[in-house]
DNA sequence: GCCGTTTTCGGCCCGACTGTTTTCAGTCG
């Protein structure tokens, strides 16, 4: 049982509920379904150790319900609910333009139970006979099937950012805008991103709308005003345009930003102090405005210390604003260094001075070249001689260069057994060592810890890299205590990776800030194939951002100098 | 059903756009 798959049921009980007009019960089982959903933790593994409560949204009684999901499959009350119901409630609501009363509406009137039935109706024209409903809905439900039918949409962080940019560059060259800002979970940072919320000031916001539908790239405008806007790209992303007076920008921008639950709390924080907060500011009991310019403004009005983007997750950030103890995030002005690098020594595309003149250009102080060991022979892994005179010609180029330096390092493999490629002989002459798994991906949960904390704890080695072995869409995590792995890696002195990587973002924040209260340090690396991988460095940073990282937390801002001692 | 340095009881976020209507319900974020 997946932790989508309980979500599901919570969710189908909130619809349900919604359905019956019961009051506040929806919200509840919702907040639960999202906890569910977000967890990295499997849903049975927390349910085995009596832990779900631990997710903010889960109480007793919900709790009670997941133990149930996890043991039989299935719920009692949840059938019962869906008798006077019996759709798939879930998926059919998953259709744009179609909630919970539309969905009902169709069952009674054409007995709709599933897309499929959904399908049927809309094609032979029996929706737009409805009363209440019309041949615009009709068409809308048409279209919106395939993406309904379509798994999960979401595009990584890697993909998103780089369009949105591209996107506001586009709007901005119209003239017609002031201001351009991408908020949204990508402003989060988020590993992987829904749809994309932009939000503009504009003199001429219906002319600004007008040029927005008319991006190249757009193939379907799904609303249009003057101070909302949507559009579907070809590929299936969907992007918003928000378009706000100038004096309300920085409300806006935080209400565009969220998370949905951090605005919830901060909102309900607004209420109980008599105010009221929305995407236009925040007002009080004769609705004058107290704040709305700026973000930081509506945080000190309400009497907390500014919160970054990346912390908005309702994951304690409000009460460590109010209380004077948010961290000091880490900034990229404090990154010196990039600790994972590939050349064509290896399965790089780029030869060491290539790789080299790249970091320089990107004001790097230290690159460790990171380079596989013979384990990886297919794709050409390097030999002990090889490494030899791989390590002799970083000093050469060390020699030349002045304000880079190059350590010299390897990427060794990490066996089944947790014993690692690498001679110890070879080990002594390098300066920065990283392990990783490369095989035996799905070992028991005990195997695996055994594994990593061996490799972790081996002398000589400095860094595990892409620890949970995950890659977003394609692989989970491997089965692993890491709670024990991140104690062990602390003790031995072995810092973990942040993979920066956009498909695998190794360590997640999840893992980021349990590592660091394990008292782990961690490394940025970006895992670079060739020189315009240094630019994933923006994501490994937003990730440790997420994960509450601070400057003291990880190698990368050390100087050359300070890094080389802390390893010797 | 959840949650708490206002509360273990009594609260629980807010506005824009669309479509089908003649003033608003449904949906979305």
């Amino acid at each position: 049982m997946k932790n989508r798959q309980v979500a599901r049921i919570l969710y189908e009980i909130a619809e349900l509920l919604d359905l019956e007009g019961v009051q506040f019960k929806p919200r509840a089982y919702r907040r639960a379904a999202q906890a569910v959903e977000s967890c990295s933790t499997a849903i049975e593994e927390l349910a085995a150790e009596g832990r779900l409560s631990e997710l903010s949204g889960v109480g007793q009684a919900i709790a009670k319900k997941i133990e149930e999901i996890v043991q039989t499959g299935k719920l009692a009350y949840h059938e019962e609910l869906k008798e006077k119901l019996p759709v798939d409630l879930f998926a059919l609501t998953q259709v744009d333009g179609m909630g919970s009363k539309t969905a009902k509406l169709l069952y009674e009137e054409l007995g709709v139970r599933s897309l499929d039935d959904l399908e049927a109706v809309a094609r032979e024209g029996k929706i737009r006979a409805i009363k209440g409903l019309g041949e615009k809905t009709e068409d809308k439900i048409l279209r919106g099937l395939s993406e309904a039918r379509g798994v999960e949409k979401r595009e990584l962080l890697g993909y998103a950012l780089p369009l949105a940019r591209d996107l506001c560059d586009r709007l901005m060259e119209t003239g017609l805008f002031a201001r351009l800002e991408p908020a949204g979970s990508l402003r989060r940072g988020r590993e992987t991103i829904g749809d994309l919320d932009v939000l503009a000031v504009s003199a001429k916001p219906q002319e600004g709308a007008q040029a927005f539908s008319s991006l190249p790239g757009v193939e379907e405008v799904l609303a249009q005003g003057p101070k909302k806007s949507s559009v579907r790209l070809s590929g299936g992303f969907q992007v918003d345009l928000r378009i706000v007076p100038e004096e309300s920008f920085g409300a806006a921008l935080q209400y565009f930003t969220g998370s949905k639950s951090h605005n919830i709390r901060l909102r309900e924080r607004a209420v109980a102090r008599g105010y009221k907060l929305n995407e236009y500011g925040l007002f009080d009991e004769k609705n004058k405005p107290l704040a709305g310019e700026s973000e930081e403004g509506i945080y000190v009005a309400l009497e907390l210390a500014y919160i970054p983007a990346e912390l908005r997750e309702d994951e304690g950030e409000i009460l460590a604003a109010e209380r004077g103890t948010l961290p000091d995030l880490l900034s990229v002005q404090q990154i010196r260094s990039d600790l994972h690098i590939h050349t064509d020594w290896s399965d790089g595309k780029a030869s060491l001075e290539k790789m080299a003149q790249a970091a320089r250009a990107r004001g790097l102080s230290a690159i460790a070249i990171t380079d596989h060991f013979r384990f990886s022979q297919a794709i050409g892994g390097l030999s002990g001689d090889d490494l030899r005179r791989q390590i002799d010609e970083i000093a050469r180029i060390n020699a030349e260069l002045r304000e880079l330096r190059l350590l010299a390092g390897v990427e060794a493999n990490i066996a089944r057994d947790g014993s690692i490629d690498v001679p110890n002989r070879l080990l002594k002459l390098l300066d920065f060592v990283i392990v990783a798994v490369h095989s035996h991906f799905r070992l028991s949960r005990e195997e695996m810890t055994k594994r990593l904390i061996k490799a972790v704890e081996t002398e000589g080695v400095h860094l595990l890299a892409h620890p949970t072995g995950r890659k977003i869409g394609e692989r989970p995590a491997y089965e692993a205590d890491w709670q024990a792995v991140f104690d062990h890696a602390a003790k031995a002195g072995t810092a973990l990776e942040i993979n920066a990587n956009p498909i695998r973002l190794d360590l997640r924040a999840e893992h980021v800030r349990q590592a660091i209260d394990a008292g782990a340090k961690l490394a940025i690396g970006t895992d670079a194939h060739a020189p315009e991988h240094f630019d994933f460095a923006e994501f490994g940073l937003l990730t440790a951002r997420r994960g509450w990282a601070q400057g003291k937390d990880v190698l990368n801002i050390l100087s050359a100098d300070a890094l080389l001692k802390r390893l010797a």
